[in-house]
This record gives C-alpha cells, sequence and structure tokens, in this order.
DNA sequence: CATTGCGGGTTAATCGTTTAACCTAGCCGC
DNA sequence: GCGGCTAGGTTAAACGATTAACCCGCAATG
C-alpha cells in the first residue's frame, strides 16, 4: 500500500510553477531551457524519484522500447545464453524484450510474431526454426541463424567452428572420423558439417551420420561402437547434445574416451564442461551476437537509412579444450603427460 | 513499406459517421449500443483488420497487460522450460511477458526488477536465486520455489520427488545411498534431500555430498567411485546437471550403470533422454506451475481483495524411469527380463 | 527609431483508449 | 400536457509525454 503513482511531469511542473514542457524539454535537453532552471527541475525530477511512464512516451512516440524475441526452436538448451545476451544487450541501449516462444510450431511461430507486434515491439529478433525463413511483416527483423542463411543477420561462424574442430583432431593424429549430425533440415549443423569437411586431411576416412535421419528411432543407440571397431577414432558432433549422446554411448559399451575414441562437440553447454571426460567442444560468443542483433535492429528502427554496420562473416567460435579429445593409440608417439592441466 | 498504421477507433468512426466513444462501446460490449449498430461496427472493425493500441489502453487503464518474468540464477538450465510455460500461460490470458536477467547478481537483480516496473509491468513472476528472498516491491509479485519458502506461491513439490525417487530405489532392492546434492544454500535442494532422507528404508545407510561445498574445486571428481567401492549402490542426485556428472564419472571409471550402480536426477532435463543409459528422474509438471503462477497473478492484479486460489502444497512431480537406476546385484533375485522396454 | 533576432518560456495539439456525464427523442403514466 | 424514464447515442475529460507553434521582452543592427 501507499506505493502512490509514480510522479510524472505534470507533478514536478506544478511544484516548480512551469509548465509541462519546460520540465520535459528540461530533462530531456531538447528544447530551450535556462542553464539556472533546468538544474533545478532536474533536481527536483531526482528528488521525487521521477521515472518517465513509458507507456505515455510510447503512445506519443509510436514507439515501445521493446523489442520482440522469437524463439522457433522448442526449448532449445541454448536460449537461456541467447536470452541472457540478448537482454543485456538491450538492456544497455533502454529496450526492454519481450519474449514469444512458438513451440516449434509454424503457424503458431506466426501468431507469436501477430502477438508481440500487437503489443507494439519496435522489432523483431527472430532464431528461426531450423530451415525456415522468417516472412516479410512489415517490422525491421533480425535474425540469428548462419551466415549463409538468406536473410540472415548475425550469427556465429559454424562452418569456421567445423574447420576448426577438426583440425583440432587432425593435429592430434586422427585420421577416421564419423561426423554426427542431428537434423540435415537444420541449416546450422549443414554449415558446420560442410566446415568439418572442407577440413579434413588429405587421405583421411570419414562417415557421415544424422543422429534424427530417416527410418531411426528417436531414442535409438547411433551404433557408434560399431563405427569404433571399424576404425574410427574421432566423432565429431554439430552439437554438445549430440556429442554427449555419442560420448555415454561409446562409454556404456566399453570404450574408453579419450583413449579408444575422441569425442567433440558444439555450443559449450552448460553440460560440457561437468561430464567426465569435458568435453572439448566450440564456444558462441553470443554476448557479441546478441549486440551485434540488437544494434542492427537499433539501427534499422532508429536510422532506416543509414547501412547495416555489422562485420560480415560470422563471429568466429573459440574452440575449448577439455578431455574428451586426445590423440588416438596409434599416434601416441610422444605422451605429454597425460595429467590433466591446472 | 505501404504498412500503414494500424487503424485505430477514431478511423472507424470516421468511416461510419460515429464517436469514437459509441465504437468503443460497441467492440468492448459495455456500454449501451443498438444491436444492429454494434454489429456493424464490430464487422466494420474486423474488415478494417482493427487491433486495439495496447499501448493507448495502458496509458488510460493503468494497466500495461505485461508481466515480468524475472530469471535470477545464472543460465538456468530449467529457464526454457519455465519461459515457454508462464510465456504459454500468460499468452492465453491476453499477457505478454517480459524477461530480466539478472546473471546470478543481487544488485543486478534488483536493477532488473526496477527495469521491469518501469517498463510498467502488472506483476512479476520471479525465479529466486538459490535461498534468496525478494523484498517487498509494490507490486504484485508470484514466487516458483518451493513450498517451504516462505513467499512462495506455487512451485514443484521437491520434498515428494525426493521421496519418490528413494522409494522406487528401495523399492528395486537398494540399501546403501549416496544422496548428491549441489549447494547447501539452495532450499530446492534441501527440500528434495530432506524428502529423499525421509523416504529411506529402515536399515539403510546413506552419504550426504554437496558437489558445490566448501573445500571442492567446481570441476573436481565427485570421488563416487571409491563410495560404490565401499558398497554404496545407489547415487540420488538433485539435479540432473549432477546425475550426468555423477553417471559419467562413474562410467570413466569402469563401473556399469546400472549394473553395477544406479544414478538418478531431478527435472527431466532435454539430456536426461539422450544419455546412455537414460537418466531415471523426475520430470515437475511445468505448465500447470506456469498456469498456478500466472493465474495467481492475474488474481492479485484484476480482483486484490480475493483470496488465494492456489492449492497449498507443491504439485506433484513424476517420476520418469528410464534405465539408469535398476536393481543391485545383490538383490538380482528375480530379474524381470533384463531387457530394455518397448 | 524601427526592424530583426533570439533566449526563454508557454500553449495547445496529438498519440488511442476508456468512461463519466450529458443530451435528445420517444413513450408511458397520471 | 407534462414529468420522468429509457434507449441510444455524443461530448469531453482524462492518462503522460512530446513537439510544433507561438509569444514576450530585450539587445543588436541598419
Amino acid at each position: 500500500m501507499s506505493t502512490r503513482p509514480r510522479a510524472s511531469l505534470k507533478d514536478i511542473a506544478a511544484e516548480l510553477g512551469v509548465s509541462v514542457a519546460t520540465v520535459s524539454n528540461a530533462i530531456s535537453g531538447k528544447g530551450r531551457v535556462s542553464e539556472e532552471l533546468g538544474e533545478r527541475i532536474r533536481a527536483t525530477a531526482l528528488a521525487r524519484g521521477y521515472v518517465p511512464s513509458l507507456t505515455g512516451r510510447a503512445l506519443r512516440t509510436g514507439r515501445s522500447g521493446v523489442l520482440g524475441l522469437v524463439l522457433a526452436d522448442i526449448a532449445n538448451p541454448l536460449f537461456p545464453k541467447i536470452a541472457q545476451a540478448v537482454e543485456a544487450a538491450a538492456a544497455t541501449s533502454g529496450y526492454g524484450v519481450l519474449i514469444a516462444d512458438s513451440r516449434g510450431d509454424v503457424t503458431e511461430q506466426t501468431q507469436a510474431i501477430r502477438r508481440l507486434m500487437e503489443r507494439g515491439a519496435d522489432g523483431l529478433i527472430v532464431v528461426p526454426r531450423r530451415g525456415t525463413r522468417v516472412g516479410e511483416i512489415g517490422l525491421p527483423v533480425a535474425v540469428i541463424d548462419t551466415p549463409s542463411t538468406p536473410g540472415n543477420t548475425v550469427s556465429a561462424d559454424h562452418w569456421g567452428g567445423g574447420r576448426q574442430v577438426i583440425g583440432h583432431l587432425a593435429g592430434l593424429g586422427h585420421r577416421h572420423f564419423v561426423l554426427i549430425g542431428g537434423s540435415a533440415a537444420s541449416n546450422v549443423q549443414n554449415d558446420r558439417i560442410s566446415g568439418m569437411r572442407s577440413a579434413l586431411p588429405a587421405g583421411a576416412r570419414h562417415t557421415l551420420l544424422w543422429a534424427e535421419g530417416p527410418g531411426r528411432a528417436p531414442g535409438a543407440p547411433l551404433g557408434l561402437a560399431a563405427l569404433a571397431a571399424g576404425g574410427a577414432t574421432a566423432f565429431a558432433s554439430v552439437s554438445d547434445l549430440i556429442a554427449l549422446r555419442a560420448l555415454t554411448e561409446l562409454q556404456s559399451a566399453g570404450l574408453a574416451v579419450p583413449e579408444d575414441v575422441s569425442v567433440t562437440g558444439f555450443d559449450d553447454m552448460v553440460w560440457a564442461g561437468v561430464v567426465t571426460p569435458g568435453l572439448t567442444t566450440l564456444h558462441q560468443d553470443m554476448p557479441t551476437i546478441a549486440r551485434h542483433a540488437v544494434d542492427e535492429l537499433l539501427r534499422m528502427i532508429e536510422h532506416p537509412e543509414t547501412a547495416s554496420a555489422v562485420p560480415p562473416g560470422g563471429v568466429p567460435m573459440r574452440l575449448v579444450v577439455r578431455q574428451s579429445a586426445a590423440a588416438p593409440r596409434a599416434a601416441r608417439t610422444c605422451p605429454t603427460e597425460g595429467a590433466k592441466p591446472t
């Protein structure tokens, strides 16, 4: 109780005996107000704990100061990082973030976008469902997907990440690879796979496997032990979730990781650091990506005539070396003290 | 382009030659409008694609139609489910959801709440940082934590979940338990542990372990293999993340799960279903929890005089039986065809 | 001296919606 | 015939901030 309605411009104007317009000018620094009066106004505004009503401002200016974050992929484990980074970036620019989840459904996604528009979002940040494109909606939109997707605004350099991880494995001495994808419909995953392929050393053998491919039951084993028996030593997955699946499947089959086989993931999810052995994976620089996406969106909103300032290509991914990838047995010529780092 | 500003009440009024008030009345069904005119107004509103400006309404009514979701625990893996459920529940009630992440910092949490209030959130849903309480802020607040926390509004029955999992393990024949917590500062985890303890069968032995306890390096091994060597057969964790840590640590040490030891988790995170063996864990009914939280919040906002309608006690958790928990060797008197279920 | 310029404000309109108050016929009852 | 009631509207005043337009006095300038 007694949380009296916040002070408005009118209250302050009344207290000082000046007009609302002057108060508004003094606070925004736009019109012409004498230095002395301006100072007095700002002082009492502070004293009264004045906070501008964003609603009032929104009505007048037609801009709500809110960005919509549209997450299309159901319960995406990357979501916390994205949401956190986007919210932080938006907050430093004075914007709020309204969320909308479409639970993986395309029509639901349209509904979600409509809801955000009705709420007056000034722009949208869309992390699209694998492979789907977001249509024209009459609102500034920033898309976070992968550089090769048409209409993509900013994203990590998934292709380069794929190159890095294979380069790392090849450098350790691996020559027989298994590349494990999730869904072939995902642009991101395809780019990661392409990058991996492009970095395979000459003379290397490799097998490509889709975990959610046709004819494979959702939870069915991937049959990795058999591949290992066939000589494969490096299992590079396009996501940490698949890497985890691979890791535990191999361990359950009695194979030692990384002594017998190496496993790598993608995205540096929360569990990558806690499993044994720690998962070697690629980290996405979400704060930078979100910063770029928000900046780009604000540019479109506030200065539609200017050109994009987002650097082309993706934001580099960073290889996080843990313990799940090591030299294969055959290549163990000069072991570097298998002990864990400090 | 040419996305002309949406039709307003004024436009419709002008088109039909009536006053704005009448249009407003006809659409909201509040004032007195003749059946015939009302029908005509609604028809043209539909034809013109009229969507009420929530900003205008907010300014007039003082309510924004937006709820704030405050997530305090950094990158909480449960976040996607919470956000998704809350957003869905809010959307069906015509509300939007504004997010705020405090990155685990308490002062940052205050800032985040302040930002939400400035944006005119009508109420807040807070998932507090472990153990912290949210102070009085002059806005309706629903807290999702655990039933034993003062000020908690709704949550899962963590205590009952603990009972269930130990009951399940005891039923399988286990008599020597290791209970693994994360942080002793978490109310939720403490309740889960208490529930577990309360369900220990007579004569059972148990050890309590805190993964983030003092004197333990963040990523350091938990030493579970030694406990297993000492006779422990059931490892019950308070979270799937810790269960995953336990599972992989035990597997790396050469122990077979569930043949040698059983492992259970909590929360049914996305990875619980994909690891080998699948993790037996407890599922939170987030949609129901979110529904209760949102309903309660809307009740406080729209009918402050009425009493709470949230059923006391927590929302029951559901045991999800996968393959990580089975009868211990010694108790394998009548094996039920060790094969996996269909 | 008359005009222009400008510093320092004020007035008033506007965004879109809601709602209390008011107005005007028509009709009924007395 | 007239007061009162009602149905069916209209008017107008908010909500809070922004901003174009205007106004006034004083100084400088021709």
